[in-house]
RNA sequence: GGCCCUAUCGUCUAGUCUGGUCAGGACACCGGCCUUUCACGCCGACGACGCGGGUUCAAAUCCCGCUGGGGUCACCA
């Protein structure tokens, strides 16, 4: 038996990738069989190579390590789609030379309007079909010309295609309801569908574990299969992973970067035991157990498919239980490693080394750059809101405000590349410029949330150094704080009174002082 | 909105196929014990079969309907 697991490398590691992947191996694990890691790289404008390092790190700092894949070969390779190209051009004319497929040359402009008009008479929106008819010849004669052109999927009119879904049974699609779906682009590449179906096929998967979003589109992988008289594999769609509010698990609302799991001291070996858990039990209902009983114990028959919450409450509980089942040597040591991974702590010494006047101060030095989340006191809460200007003509931050600022530095450093002090500080004056604040009270409140404290390193080679996944996860904690989720919002208007106190005081003293009064120093 | 999937404590789940155990465990929360503190550990409390029909002596479990939740409807995967 064969599976894979083929992610996109289009960003950061995601969790999800982590969750499918641990399924897949576990599967090919227990039936003695591979576990293959492809690369689906077709998408040329978001595909990048640093992310696709990134995904092999991860993966390989959970402990699920492929059979099969770009970096360690295999016999089925190449394991990356962009250097498979020639094989979708070639296994997609031989659909055309069948009539299961055909060129398409319809512009983008005529099928917004196609789209608006079927919206707009209330149905769904599906490629009409306008040159699926096209006489063959003058078809030819248009792609000789050069004209741009993609190749489309002709999807039976009637009829009904059966998705056979292991754990599901027998999902049905009307044939009239599923589009002409383009195989390959216009850029010559081919798009998932096609490209997954070939590959799958030409890597002999027998099993395809995948996450339930890609349900609906395999009525098309169904009828590829067949255009190409190939069997289809086994399909088993898991459930996915859920927010708090059941939405599937984006960014905004959790961590969804490998790599902040691993800056936030969670053990991968525990980290693989909650994700077990997610749609899944053993058949004994163990909640603690390693990677070798769960492959042993492996039966997919047992996977609820409630979509699961990903709670990190119960992460770190996880954690917490490998933590204490190690003994205190190995917990040692597994702490220094950690500690000095990546050679982080060289980074780490030449920005505190300023403020080290003993060994003795590195560890309070030291402690934001390691672990995710950080808590704000309440003096930090009230910079975060927003501290008070002094100058007249730059806006003066609130809660508001600053919640923008933040959510706009968190697309800016998503993006970034590459991730380095002088990128950074661009981004971070970038951002508090568009706020309007002054551009002290930006950094203090970005200070804040980064490192916890008014006081830190140097800000850009700090968050240099704690590096984008955590980074980002702070400031969107800042901004959900400043949200206000629930009893939150009172606190925030609490503060800002608090605030529009502190500077009346202020404005008073500054009167005094300019009379020449004197003021006596009132108690802290 | 169409289509598809799905439905047990706040959360992860066992039990559902093969109707009959006070619906079990874990996390979180709350209370207590232990303890110089904290943590760990231990004990306890709270807490669920979405609703309505039907089948049956008996329904979380089988059937139907409703409702809720989610996904998907790209030259992204």
């Amino acid at each position: 038996m064969r599976v894979r697991i083929a992610p996109s490398p289009t960003g950061a590691p995601h969790v999800g990738t982590a969750y499918i992947a641990l399924f897949n191996l576990a599967f090919a694990r227990h039936h003695g069989g591979q576990f293959v890691l492809r690369i689906e790289d077709t998408d040329q404008r978001r595909s990048s190579r640093e992310s696709e390092q990134a995904i092999f790190d991860s993966l390989r700092w959970c402990g699920l390590q492929w059979d099969e894949g770009p970096d360690v070969g295999g016999p089925f390779g190449p394991y990356r789609q962009s250097e498979r190209s020639a094989l979708y051009v070639t296994h997609c004319a031989q659909l055309v030379a069948r009539k299961r497929a055909y060129p398409c040359f319809c512009s983008a402009a005529r099928l917004d309007v196609v789209r608006e008009a079927q919206k707009a008479a209330g149905e769904d929106w599906r490629y009409d079909r306008h040159c699926r008819g096209m006489d063959a010849d003058e078809a030819q004669r248009r792609i000789d010309a050069g004209e741009t052109h993609v190749i489309r999927l002709a999807m039976p009119t009637d009829g009904a295609t059966t998705v056979p879904d292991a754990l599901r049974g027998a999902v049905i699609y009307e044939n009239h309801r599923v589009d002409d779906q383009i195989l390959l682009k216009s850029d010559g590449l081919p798009t998932y569908h096609l490209a997954n179906v070939v590959d799958d096929h030409l890597m002999e998967i027998t099993h395809v574990i995948r996450a339930e979003e890609w349900i609906n589109s395999t009525p098309k992988h169904v009828e590829l299969y067949d255009a190409f008289g190939w069997e289809p594999p086994v399909f088993i769609h898991m459930p996915l992973l859920r927010n708090a509010d059941k939405s599937k698990i984006s960014k905004r609302k959790n961590p969804v970067s490998l790599e902040y799991y691993q800056r936030a001291g969670i053990l991968p070996e525990a980290f693989l035991n909650f994700l077990s858990l997610l749609g899944y039990s053993m058949p004994d209902e163990r909640d603690f157990f390693s990677l070798a009983e769960f492959i042993a114990d492996l039966d997919l028959t047992r996977v609820s498919l409630g979509g699961p919450v990903f709670d990190l409450a119960k992460l770190e509980h996880i954690n917490g239980l490998y933590v204490r089942a190690m003994s205190p040597e190995l917990l040692g040591d597994r702490a220094q490693a950690w500690l000095t991974e990546e050679s982080r702590h060289h980074a780490v010494a030449e920005l505190v080394q300023d403020r080290v006047p003993t060994l003795a101060a590195w560890n309070a030095q030291i402690a934001m750059f390691y672990g995710g989340k950080v808590t704000w006191g309440d003096e930090a809460r009230h910079f975060l809101v927003g501290c008070s200007s002094r100058k007249k003509k730059s806006v003066r931050l609130d809660a508001k405000r600053s919640r923008a600022m933040f959510d706009d530095l968190i697309a800016r450093f998503e993006s970034l590349a590459p991730w380095h002090r002088t990128e950074i500080e661009a981004a971070l004056r970038a951002a508090v410029e568009l706020s309007g604040a002054q551009i002290g009270d930006g950094f203090m409140a970005v200070r804040v949330a980064i490192s916890g404290s008014t006081a830190s390193p140097p800000l850009f080679e700090s968050i240099e150094t704690l590096g984008r996944a955590v980074a980002v996860v702070r400031l969107r904690a800042a901004s959900d704080w400043l949200r206000g989720k629930g009893h939150l919002n009172d606190e925030i208007v609490t503060i800002e009174k608090q605030l529009a106190a502190l500077r009346l005081t202020q404005e008073r003293l500054a009167e005094a002082q300019a009379a020449g009064g004197r003021i006596a120093p009132t108690e802290q």
